[in-house]
RNA sequence: CGGGCCGUGGCGCAGUCUGGUAGCGCGCUUGACUGGGGGUCAAGAGGUCGCGGGUUCAAGUCCCGCCGGCCCGACCA
């Protein structure tokens, strides 16, 4: 490819809307346009990052077996409906109606059609399965940000297993799990992989893999010392012991006037500091009013409260539930002296004595609260946020909690959507079984940005050979001159014949406009071809990564550079 | 969905408070010089000021409505 007649639409400034590094970078890089909000067009350039991104992605996949599908991304109602997805989803899916009326939906995923197909399968001796496809997806994100982080349409890997028992799950879980690893590091990533919640997913286990960046979205705990990874909705550590007083014989009400927040009562004459405080919050769960309690510097995370009490529905009381329920308003409540709610009660707060809560007064607290004594807690669960620097629950050492962006997860499903589709098989016994299933999915544009995320620095992105658009950029400083030309030609055309994606710029600019523009657009090598090294019979090959350079003889730069190309090809 | 900010040549912005000739930088076109880090000079092209309505002699500017975008939060397979 030649720049002069490449369209690669390159900006001196930062567009005005974006925020993160890869949104700006690829942007002003000329690797994409936004059409709408969350809805965002290639352009050559970036289209050939995300061929490469795909590859790489599909050679691993058919190494673990798996076999390629093209699915429709328009569904009919019924198939959503069987899974009971089409009700439970809610606004995140696209849905539209054709002239004869009938629903449909933009496919989110397509654990639905990929089971529907599944139903062909009969026997065990077809299994085990995984298939798999790149296909566009439609999530109708309230909010979408960051570029290509968070859109409402994107590129997607998916891939499904399909196993006669659990132990076939496995096999295949771990598989995907090798198989990410791969993927990722191919990437160029330093990705943790995590525990997490499968939210409405279904299922019993799943991974994420994360990279982090300040741009994510989703927090860990990482432990840096033993390796413990999990998602801060399920992410567990261990508190340093606390040694409480004696405290009192019975709690004691004392006043407290203005006292609204955990703080005010831990900056008052006579109060407590915020880990000897109880901190009470009102949920209401399948419209059942409960009592949360946790330390008063702790916070809760929800998901964790959400995956224990398996509910239908849950949400925060509103002032006036919590008014009616209680008599007090948050900032003096209490689960003392409350027997007809039911409390549920974070681990942290188990054998506490002497602590201060509110007295379900306006204005009032105790004082010497001993939480077994005079709280009637019904449930003790895990409810609390894990912060930096607390310990790991594996080896202890302090975990750092970090934002991430998720650029993998996997899921065990099990038979959720094969019992659903009907794609049952005959074990070896002759009895009819659901397929157990496994989801595992890749964003290919989330990829992309994640890895300009990863791999940029203050003149542009810095992309690591696998992933370029082109590996080499061949950089004629003076395209007038006639030796100069030559020698660039020569090179370029001997680099393309050695199956190096080259691109030479043979634009009639200044050699600071071409420089600027390499290194904005981050092809991982560039040879300089100008009159002054040809006078010394030499081209310059820089290495983005690092900014090394080195001169190279004119008559066996080429070797040397394709030599260097791939030795970070893999 | 709540809160905040913003829509003016391709990009980045000023002008809006206080109504009266649409402006700047970059980019683009042509020519000349120049040629190893966004160069210089000269001459140009390019704008329904997001859309609709209203007020006014007069609206980019004031009023009303709508649309779009960004950020924070809620939400999020």
């Amino acid at each position: 490819m030649r720049w002069s007649s490449a369209f690669i639409p390159t900006l001196r400034d930062d567009p005005a809307d974006a925020e993160a590094i890869s949104h700006k970078l690829l942007v002003r890089a000329g690797f994409m346009r936004q059409l709408m909000a969350g809805h965002y067009s290639l352009t050559p350039a970036g289209f050939r990052s995300l061929r490469k991104i795909e590859a790489i992605v599909r050679e691993e996949m058919e190494k673990i077996g798996a076999q390629e599908f093209r699915l429709p991304c328009m569904h009919p109602r019924e198939i959503w409906e069987k899974s009971g997805r089409w009700d439970s989803v809610g606004e995140e899916m696209f849905r539209l109606r054709d002239r004869k009326g009938a629903d449909l939906a933009l496919g989110m995923t397509h654990e639905e059609i990929f089971a529907y197909h599944a139903a062909e399968l009969h026997s065990y001796r077809s299994l085990p399965q995984i298939w798999y496809q790149f296909q566009t997806k439609f999530r109708d994100e309230a909010r979408p940000k960051s570029g290509l982080l968070r859109v409402r349409e994107f590129t997607m890997k998916d891939s499904y297993s399909l196993d006669i028992d659990e132990a076939g799950l496995d096999a295949a879980f771990d598989r995907h799990l090798e198989a990410y690893r791969r993927i990722f590091r191919r990437f160029g990533f330093d990705v943790v992989a995590v525990e997490a919640s499968s939210g409405v997913m279904g299922g019993n286990q799943s991974i994420e893999f994360m990279l982090k960046s300040d741009a994510g979205e989703d927090w860990v705990a990482h432990c840096e010392k033993c390796g413990y990874a999990a998602n801060l909705e399920k992410a567990e550590s261990i508190l340093p012991e606390i040694e409480d007083p004696e405290g009192r014989p019975a709690p004691e009400r004392f006043p407290t006037p203005g006292v609204k927040t955990i703080e005010d009562l831990a900056r008052m004459e006579g109060g407590a500091e915020a880990s000897r405080q109880i901190k009470t919050l009102v949920y209401v769960i399948d419209g059942k009013t409960v009592l949360i309690l946790l330390r008063g510097d702790h916070s809760l995370a929800e998901q964790k409260l959400i995956d224990q009490v398996e509910a239908e529905e849950m949400r925060p009381a509103q002032p006036e539930e919590i008014r009616a329920a209680l008599g007090a308003s948050p900032g003096s409540l209490g689960a003392v002296g409350v027997p007809d709610l039911y409390v549920i009660a974070d681990e942290a707060l188990r054998g506490r004595r002497d602590m201060v809560t509110g007295a379900n007064e306006d204005g009032f607290h105790l004082r010497g609260v001993e939480v077994e004594r005079d709280i009637e807690v019904k449930a003790w669960l895990d409810l609390r946020e894990v912060t930096s620097g607390e310990g790991c629950p594996m080896c202890r050492a302090p975990l750092s909690v970090h934002k991430t962006i998720e650029v993998g997860h996997i899921f065990k499903l099990g038979t959720k959507y094969s019992e659903a589709m009907g794609a049952l098989v005959q074990d070896e016994k002759g009895r009819s079984v659901p397929i157990v299933m496994g989801s595992y999915g890749i964003g290919l544009d989330r990829s992309l940005a994640a890895i300009v995320e990863a791999h940029h620095d203050e003149s542009g992105i810095c992309w690591p050979v696998n992933v370029a658009p082109w590996e080499v950029v061949v950089t004629v400083v003076k395209p007038k001159d006639v030796e100069c030309h030559e020698a660039a030609e020569r090179l370029y055309e001997k680099l393309g014949e050695a199956g190096i994606d080259v691109l030479i710029d043979d634009r009639d600019e200044r050699p600071g406009v071409k420089f600027k523009d390499a290194e904005l657009v981050g092809f991982p090598y560039r040879v300089t071809v100008g009159p002054k090294g040809l006078g010394e019979g030499v081209v310059e090959l820089l290495r983005r990564a690092d900014g090394s350079k080195r001169d190279l003889p004119v008559a066996h730069a080429a070797e040397t550079i394709v030599e260097a190309v791939l030795d970070e090809r893999f």
